[in-house]
DNA sequence: ATCTGCGTTGCACACGATTGCAGAGATACT
DNA sequence: AGTATCTCTGCAATCGTGTGCAACGCAGAT
C-alpha cells in the first residue's frame, strides 16, 4: 500500500500524485478535472474517479497565484456587538456566495490603525474586491482605500463618510429617515421632543438634520436642554434622568440608534415611566432587537437584504467590469417608517385619562 | 517617470520590480525585507526605503504557496442572528489576531450540505487549522472533519456533539448550568416549573438533564404538560398560551436559551402577566441580550472571552505542536449563575399580596 | 603568493496549479 | 501510399516568494 504511506506524509494530494496513479501527466489531470473537452472522455472519467477516491482537494493557493484572482472579497466591519452588523454580514455572505465569491471578514474595531491594517491585510492576500462598512468616525483609512483602488482592486463603502467624492458608496438616506420619524411624532401630537445619541458624527448627523427640518416646518421647537449627547451607557442613564427632572419634561424621545433606545427603555423602566403611555420612544435602524424589546420599538430602517444585495452587486460589477475607471456610483436606499408599540399620542398634561393614574 | 507607467499596469509591485530599482537580485530584496542578517546593513536600509515608497505589499498568495502555511484559521459558525455567535466571533478574532493568525469566516447556516462545503473550502484554501462551532444538530460533517484532521489540519470543535470521541473539544458544562438554575428556582420556593426549548438536541439535552436531576433530588415534579418543545417563535407563542391556560399554571419558566426567553417575555407581556411578580423566567447563555430585556434576565452562562481563548489556544497549540498525534483534549468550562431581575419567589396562590391585584 | 575564512550576493529550484504550443497517433481523403 | 486533418497528450514556462548552495571579493594569517 504505497498510496497509504504517501497519504500519511502530511502533505495533501496533488495533481502530480493522481497523475502518477493514472499514468498520465499532471497537465492532463488538470484538464480532466476542469472538464476540458481536450481530454478523451474515457480517460477523463477514469481520472475523475481516481481523484474522488483519493480525496483530492485543489490547492486554491496555487491556483490563485497562477490565475491572479482569489474569488474572495474582503468585508471590513467595525464591530459585531451592535446587532446591525451581524445581520449585514449574514446577508452579504449569502449574496457573495451566490455570486461565487467567498468572504474574508475583518473587524476594524475601535482603534485607529486597525482599519488600515485590515485593508493592508486584504491587499496582501490579493482579495478581488473590498467592502468596507464605516464606523462612527466615517472613513478613517481614506488614503489606503484610494491606494488600493488605484492599484486596481475595487472598493465599495457602506455607511456615512465625510466626503463621498470618488468613492463607490451604498448608504441609507438618513435624512429622509429622520424626516419620517419627525412626521410620525408630530402627527401623534407631540410638541416636547428630546433627541439622544452619540456625538453627531456618522449618519446620526443627517438623521438629526432631517428630523429637525420637519420639526421646524411644523413649528415645533427643539430645545437645547432636550438634546442629549452620549458616549456610553452611563451617559444615557444620566441623560434620561436629566430629561425626566426637567420642569417641563419631554413626551417623546428619539434615539439615533435602536441599540441606544434599548438602553433608554431600561432607564425609563427603572424610573417607573411606562412606554408608550407616559413616554414615546422611537429608534433608528430597525434591528431584530427592536422586536425583542417590550413594548416593541417604533423605528425606521431599510431592509438589510436589499442593502446587502446592492453592496455586493456593485462590487462584483466593478470586479468583473472591463471598463478601467467608470464614474463612481452611489446607491442611496430610502428607509421606511415601521410603527410598533412604543409610540402613542402624548398624555394630556395634568389630566389623567384611563384607569391607571 | 517609468515607474509610474509600471505601477499603472494593473498588477501590483513585486520583489522583482524593487530589485530592478535597487540594482540587486530579487533574492536580496526578499532577504532585506525579512530583515535577514545576511544582507549588508546599508543596502538593507536602502531596499527597505525603496520598498516603502513604492508601496510594496507582499503577495501572501505566493508566500503561502512557498511556505506551505497560510497563517489563517477557519471559523465555522451556524449563523449570526443568535447574538451568542457574534460575541464569540469577536473574541475569537481578537485572540487569533493576538496569536498572529487571521480569520476566515464561514456560515454553515441551516442546510445540511453547507457544513461540509465550509470544510471543503477551508481545506482547499489550506487553512492552518479549523474552529467549528456546532449547531443544534451537533456535528453534521463528522466524516469530513475526520478526513481533514487525518490530512494534518487540526480541528477543534465547540458546542454539543453526539459523541466526542477522537475530537478536540471545547464546551460549556451544560448539565452543571442546568443544576444551578434548578437550585436557584427551588431555593426561591417554586414547585410548579415549566421548561421550554427546541427539540432536545444539542446541549439543551444536558441542560435539561442537570435541571431535572436537581428537581428530582428536591422532590419537585416535572410534569409532561409543563414541558414545551418548540421549533419557531409561533410555537413559543402557543406554548406559553397553553401553559397559562392550565388549571394549575406554572410559577416559573426555564427557557433553554436566552433568545427564546426573549420571545417568552413578549408573549407574557401580551398576556398581561408581569415578570417576575406573576411569573419567573430564566434563560441560558448569558448573552448581552439578557441585560437589554426588561426586567433583566436571570440566566446562567460562561464568559465568552475565556471560552474563546481556550478555543483558539487549543487550536494554535495543535498547529504549532510537533507531536503528530497527541491524545485529543477536551476543555469543559463551568458556567455561572447570574441572578438578575426576572426571578422572584412565587406569589402565594389565590392570595394577593402587594398593592396591585 | 597562497590559503582560509568571513561577509555579502546571485543563481536556480521549489511550491502546485494553469495553459500555449508542439508532437504523436489515428483517421480520412486524394 | 502520401498527405492533410483531427483528437488527444505531454513539455515547459509561468505566477511571486523563499532559501540552499555556490561564488565572489576582501581581509588576515601562513
Amino acid at each position: 500500500m504505497q498510496r497509504r504511506s504517501k497519504k500519511g506524509e502530511g502533505g495533501l494530494v496533488t495533481l502530480e500524485d493522481i497523475a502518477l496513479k493514472a499514468g498520465v501527466s499532471h497537465s492532463t489531470v488538470s484538464r480532466a478535472l476542469a472538464d476540458s473537452p481536450l481530454v478523451n472522455p474515457s480517460t477523463k472519467e477514469r481520472i475523475q474517479n481516481l481523484a474522488r477516491e483519493a480525496g483530492y482537494q485543489v490547492n486554491q493557493v496555487a491556483r490563485n497565484l497562477k490565475t491572479r484572482s482569489t474569488k474572495t472579497i474582503g468585508l471590513v466591519v467595525p464591530e459585531v456587538s451592535n446587532p446591525f452588523y451581524p445581520e449585514l454580514i449574514q446577508r452579504v455572505a449569502d449574496h457573495a456566495k451566490l455570486a461565487g465569491y467567498s468572504l474574508q471578514l475583518h473587524l476594524s474595531a475601535a482603534d485607529q490603525e486597525s482599519e488600515s491594517d485590515c485593508i493592508a491585510s486584504l491587499s496582501a492576500n490579493r482579495a478581488d474586491g473590498v467592502l468596507l462598512v464605516t464606523g462612527e468616525r466615517g472613513l478613517v483609512a481614506r488614503s489606503q482605500v484610494n491606494a488600493l483602488a488605484a492599484s486596481g482592486t475595487p472598493v465599495v463603502i457602506m455607511g456615512w463618510v465625510e466626503d463621498s467624492d470618488h468613492l463607490e458608496l451604498v448608504a441609507g438616506d438618513d435624512s429622509a429617515g429622520g424626516r419620517e420619524l419627525a412626521k410620525h411624532l408630530a402627527d401623534l401630537g407631540h410638541t416636547r421632543i428630546a433627541v439622544l445619541g452619540k456625538a453627531p458624527h456618522r449618519g446620526a448627523f443627517d438623521r438629526l438634520v432631517g428630523f429637525g427640518d420637519v420639526l421646524r416646518e411644523r413649528g415645533i421647537p427643539l430645545l437645547p436642554e432636550m438634546s442629549i449627547e452620549v458616549k456610553n451607557e452611563e451617559d444615557v442613564r444620566l441623560g434620561v434622568t436629566r430629561l425626566l427632572a426637567l420642569p417641563d419634561p419631554p413626551t417623546a424621545i428619539f434615539a439615533y440608534q435602536d441599540s441606544l433606545a434599548a438602553v433608554v427603555y431600561r432607564q425609563l423602566e427603572e424610573a417607573g415611566v411606562s412606554i408608550p403611555n407616559e413616554m414615546t420612544v422611537v429608534g433608528f435602524d430597525d434591528l431584530d432587537l427592536a422586536t425583542y424589546l417590550s413594548p416593541r420599538l417604533t423605528t425606521v430602517g431599510a431592509h438589510i437584504s436589499p442593502l446587502a444585495s446592492a453592496f455586493v452587486g456593485l462590487l462584483v460589477s466593478r470586479i468583473q467590469g472591463t471598463h478601467p475607471e467608470p464614474a463612481p456610483e452611489s446607491i442611496i436606499v430610502t428607509p421606511k417608517l415601521i410603527v410598533r408599540a412604543s409610540s402613542a399620542p402624548p398624555r394630556s398634561r395634568g389630566v389623567a385619562f384611563g384607569s391607571l393614574s
